[in-house]
DNA sequence: GTGAAAGCGCTAACAA
DNA sequence: TTGTTAGCGCTTTCAC
């Protein structure tokens, strides 16, 4: 066992009062006693105890986050950005790998809750109704990422609908006029649907039909976009170019490409999203719509901690595309 | 405010050792109050203050988790074994981003010490010796993954020297005689010279002499990998095969020669180490030599919840050859 | 089978 | 400037 703020009011002959105002940076006592007792603190190795702090303060500087994966390039981004703005502000991270299973994403809320998180941040996942119950009976301050919820809590993402918009002209711009989209999954109302939206409004604007058969789903999975990527060469002869609503689906288009002998950017231009290191690290280099992810994990325990103070609004966060070495322009 | 344990057992007339006991499955009351007593519970939607027991208990049952990056390929994975097998015993664990700073990482220790975690798992970095006198001093089990340090602290981690000389005899054994090596970081003596020693051995087994100029030296990173394919091959205009120390590396090789327009795998072979998720993306797929990353994280918790009943055994965890498509047999 | 009460390590009145 | 003391929400003797 270690020691005890008794220990080292004892040690330094002051009661536990001043050894904890002085801990603490309250006002309450002389610069001599403050010397003793942080002599007596250093010689002793006395660290607090914050679980004893926490159970009196209610706070214990702690977030929970829920993530669909942590090995998820995406993902792992955003944490990664969470980490370093929590690091800065004292805050310590629990993960919690949901599996985007819904039995699992409850047992963690409990846990979290039992355990006195600060606040909650949940990343890129559709937030569902017993989450939302849950997490408003337990009154914990959360932030949505990369999501977002029809209830009042605030989300920071990108707009998914103007980037991909944006994606899509940067394409025709370039003289693509049969572009192929591999979307996300099926029925995904927050970063599927509005995507494809997104596609048929850059289409319309230029006077293109939408079809049907140009657009294909996955599940923003490496193995997805291999078979998303056959099925849409299969339907369309005539492709040039193909949208895909990830780094990770890209890049299996990529694979699938390559197998197939098809040169890319040459017979077929690609355009990936998110801009992870997938991209960075693809052959050729990947094009992509870049979310600032890291940024967003920032921001995030930011807006979080700000939540404590009754504001509450949500953040639409610039996207950029990343040229690289998969689009080429072909004659108009 | 939540409702706490004396409220429940206000409104259950108990007394809160009853609402205490059935909560935690002892001994001591009639099966009609238990029931009473959990009907309340529900009713109220009660859960018990997690931090308020750990004050008593001396176990929190979290667990911290230091490693390099989260949004590293390499440690993501082990971090993702290392929370499922933490998720199905019931604790949480709390990740903690060192960014291989020393400072940075005494900063974590601390906090973990402070939050009184159950335990420390401390994820492929090399261990300082001031590491080692913290948490001796804080008196928590530790288990290091994919490192090893010279005090009896028990370790996780594939045979290095042995991985590698089973990646480079594969190669000798498809009739490739010279041989590059992208090593780790210079002077690191956990995962590079090892690795360095393995490669030697291979080649010495087969009677080719080793030459210095065929290693390279990385920093296991993509970018670092790039650099290196480009040194080795302009020092080397006979190489046939590269082995690469980490999968990054080898995708960074992989993205330097196509832009030099030299063929995977016909005109260089290559092979990494690590089996993550790049080697699956890599175009061509790579071969590489394969350790059960995720396993490893699974183990390290099972193992680090043991030490506290006293054992303390290592592990040597096995690697294995995942072959794709990056090696090619040349004729003898 | 059940309850009263002490106390885990700390903070925060309240006194002095 | 400093100390005493009452809790925070829970577990755990010890009585009954």
């Amino acid at each position: 066992m270690s020691y005890t703020i008794k220990d080292v009011a004892k040690k330094a002959n002051v009661s536990v009062a001043t050894v904890s105002r002085i801990l603490n940076n309250l006002p309450g006592y002389s610069e001599k006693t403050k010397e003793k007792v942080l002599r007596v603190i250093a010689e002793m190795g006395y660290q607090p105890n914050a679980i004893a702090r926490g159970l009196i303060n209610k706070k214990t500087k702690t977030l929970g986050v829920l993530l669909p994966a942590v090995s998820d390039t995406f993902a792992s981004v955003v944490l990664s950005g969470i980490e370093d703005m929590a690091h800065d502000l004292d805050y310590s991270v629990m993960v919690c790998n949901t599996d985007k299973d819904g039995i699992r994403t409850m047992k963690y809320l409990q846990a979290l809750r039992e355990k006195q998180v600060d606040g909650i941040i949940f990343i890129s996942e559709f937030f569902k109704d017993e989450y939302y119950n849950a997490i408003t009976a337990m009154k914990l301050p959360i932030v949505l990422v990369s999501t977002k919820s029809p209830y009042d809590i605030p989300f920071i993402k990108v707009d998914d609908e103007k980037a991909v918009f944006d994606g899509v002209t940067y394409l025709l711009d370039r003289g693509h006029r049969s572009i192929g989209m591999i979307a996300g999954t099926k029925g995904d109302t927050i970063a599927t649907l509005p995507r494809i939206e997104g596609y048929k409004k850059a289409l319309k604007e230029q006077n293109i039909v939408f079809e049907t058969k140009k657009v294909v789903y996955g599940d923003f999975g490496f193995d997805s976009g291999i078979a998303a990527a056959e099925e849409l060469l299969e339907q369309n002869k005539d492709l040039t170019a193909i949208f895909c609503s990830s780094d990770e689906m890209a890049a299996g288009a990529l694979s699938y490409l390559y197998r197939m002998s098809i040169r890319v950017p040459d017979e077929i231009s690609l355009i990936g999203y998110d801009n992870t290191k997938v991209a960075e690290m693809a052959i050729p280099p990947l094009t992509t719509v870049g979310q600032p992810l890291y940024e967003m994990g920032k921001n995030s325990v930011r807006m979080l901690l700000e939540l404590e103070e009754g504001k509450t609004e949500s953040m639409i966060m610039p996207h950029k595309i990343a040229e690289r070495e998969t689009v080429k322009s072909i004659r108009k």
